[in-house]
DNA sequence: TTGTACGCGTTATCAT
DNA sequence: ATGATAACGCGTACAA
């Protein structure tokens, strides 16, 4: 026995298709009546028409997810699938479902698919580009949405984010404790917000201490890009490293030992992110955690909390961040920011 | 100037609402009122409402796609990254949506939640295990449905697969071709399709051939079940290992020179897949190769093939595999299934 | 060729 | 507390 709409769910129960979808939606009914229905709901298989629904009232209980990057990446680069897995877990449990958009083509095509969709009540979407078509485009929108990334000059929008200065400050400072003087920066890859976002803190640490030597090679977060990077650096002297990321730092490992020196009495070496190899390297690597699993669910939460309360103001989320000091940098205390 | 509905576009042409929806469909329009709407289109910013469009018609132009993978899998795995690429790729050429759901909770939730959406036309869904309840429901569903992975004993099924029993046969008769004799064989996660095929493959090769020795040990696919399971078979006197995937076949390698003994002058190797990596083993794998990317285009096609011509019966797409001879079975040619 | 009118399944407003 | 009834935006018979 299957019923498809509220209103063959109204002949079988006797009441109106009306009394029907206030039992389903909570709606003021008399509890005998509510037993009744509810007795036949179980019976029953009754899905409730989403579009209809959507169009009716505008809610559809469903959020897009805009993640603009090759599918490819979506699954060989950890950082999405976290995410992922924070968001769904998160929405899941509130009952709320999930349209995912991968990258299919342009950015502009992206967000034309996203806004004709016309069934989704919010967005969460991944912005880590300074200037990206496709965000401001959300953004210009009437669409509830919620950034996983800082939009540092926007004001108005709502994000889940990192201190991505404070933590780079925390992370100089601590090799600046350390005895360090000439520290050289792998940035992250550029017009990224999170890679000048550490740069500006790296800079900021050193004129804080007065430190005069800004040393930076570009980077793209990639072992490659650290590698080549890192040579560039120690023909420039340095004494300390800090890689915009672990994976970059990997590769500032190998360019330290094909010069055949020592990790960390010769150079000492950071990272960014904490992932799961940066233990097990050989020395383990100083770094910075960032729990982007948390970032997945504080964004999911940020963006319900945005559709079931409207009328406040944007959501900002800074989530903290922790620095990990191993033996790349000789330490042993950790330091909250 | 933008219009937010065919109303406010029919306004803004003189002409009725019917008409412009004709014109957006592809209509029987008069040339002369057909440009002069295209006109306001072309100046404004509209998008039709899907979610009306679907409850009106039917047909929202949007397709569903269940991968339910446990999130572990989707990063080592680019099996399912693959499909995706050849999936997207192929709607979106279409100009038709993608509604993705991965893993989330149990697979009734999962059913649940795609059955309810009410936005996709139909949906495409990956079936690994023989017994699947989530594959089950959207098969009882009246949703258009197109699997990847077969359902060897559902006739009415739409799906994409390989002939993994053929494959395996073309593998195992390689080998015996070659002198082997006493063939050993790495099962994939047993309750899959793909593994019990390839066991049969294996099986009926060996019974052709009239061979008696079945020397089979169980694995799951994974690098780590086929090391272990290497060992088993070198205890028991093999001379070739058929690995029913190229990971799975790197453990063999790794079990061989624990061994001490030569890939292939002591143990012949096969894998299956011929994934990237194959062809950098030292010693190259002999594979089957597999296109995962067109599986995921066939699967793609035959759903918008389902959708604008249905009347017709199930699609049923077995895609060509073939044998690439490398090293590791001391050959040279190519044979074709 | 074009416009009118109805229906898709639901929620929300208004009487009762 | 409950039941008509009007939207929501669109497609499409049907009539003109």
């Amino acid at each position: 026995m299957r019923a498809r709409t509220l209103e063959e769910l109204a002949n079988l129960t006797g009441v109106s298709r009306s009394t029907v979808s206030r039992v389903i939606n909570g709606g003021p009914v008399s509890e005998a009546t509510r037993s009744r229905v509810m007795e036949v709901l179980a019976h029953v298989r009754y899905r409730p028409n989403l579009a209809a629904r959507r169009l009716a009232s505008g809610r559809s209980g469903v959020v897009g997810l805009v993640m603009h990057v090759p599918a490819a990446n979506l699954f060989t680069d950890s950082y999405f699938s976290l995410l992922l897995e924070g968001i769904t877990e998160t929405l899941a449990s509130e009952a709320t479902g999930v349209m995912l958009w991968l990258s299919h083509r342009t950015k502009e095509e992206t967000l034309d698919q996203v806004l004709s969709s016309s069934f989704i009540d919010g967005v969460i979407a991944t912005a880590t580009m300074l200037d990206d078509p496709l965000v401001d485009g959300l953004l210009a929108s009437d669409l509830p949405a919620v950034l996983i990334g800082h939009r540092r000059h926007d004001l108005s929008a709502s994000y889940v984010d990192i201190d991505n200065e404070a933590a780079s400050e925390v992370i100089v400072e601590h090799l600046l404790s350390l005895g360090a003087r000439r520290i050289g920066h792998i940035t992250g890859t550029r017009n990224t917000v999170s890679a000048e976002d550490r740069i500006a803190g790296y800079e900021r640490a050193l004129e804080r201490a007065g430190n005069p030597h800004r040393l930076m090679a570009d980077g793209d977060y990639t072992e490659e890009a650290g590698y080549e990077a890192a040579f560039t650096l120690l023909d420039r002297g340095v004494d300390a490293i800090f890689a915009a990321s672990d994976r970059s730092a990997v590769g500032v490992y190998r360019a330290i030992e094909a010069r055949e020196l020592r990790i960390p009495e010769d150079v000492m070496v950071t990272g960014f992110d904490d992932l799961a190899f940066a233990a097990t390297l050989d020395p383990p690597l100083t770094t910075v955690r960032q729990n982007i699993r948390s970032q997945g669910e504080a964004a999911a939460r940020a963006l319900l909390g945005l559709l079931h309360q409207d009328g406040t103001g944007p959501r900002r989320v800074l989530l903290p961040t922790e620095l990990v000091v191993r033996r790349s940098t000789s330490g042993g205390v950790a330091h909250n920011t």
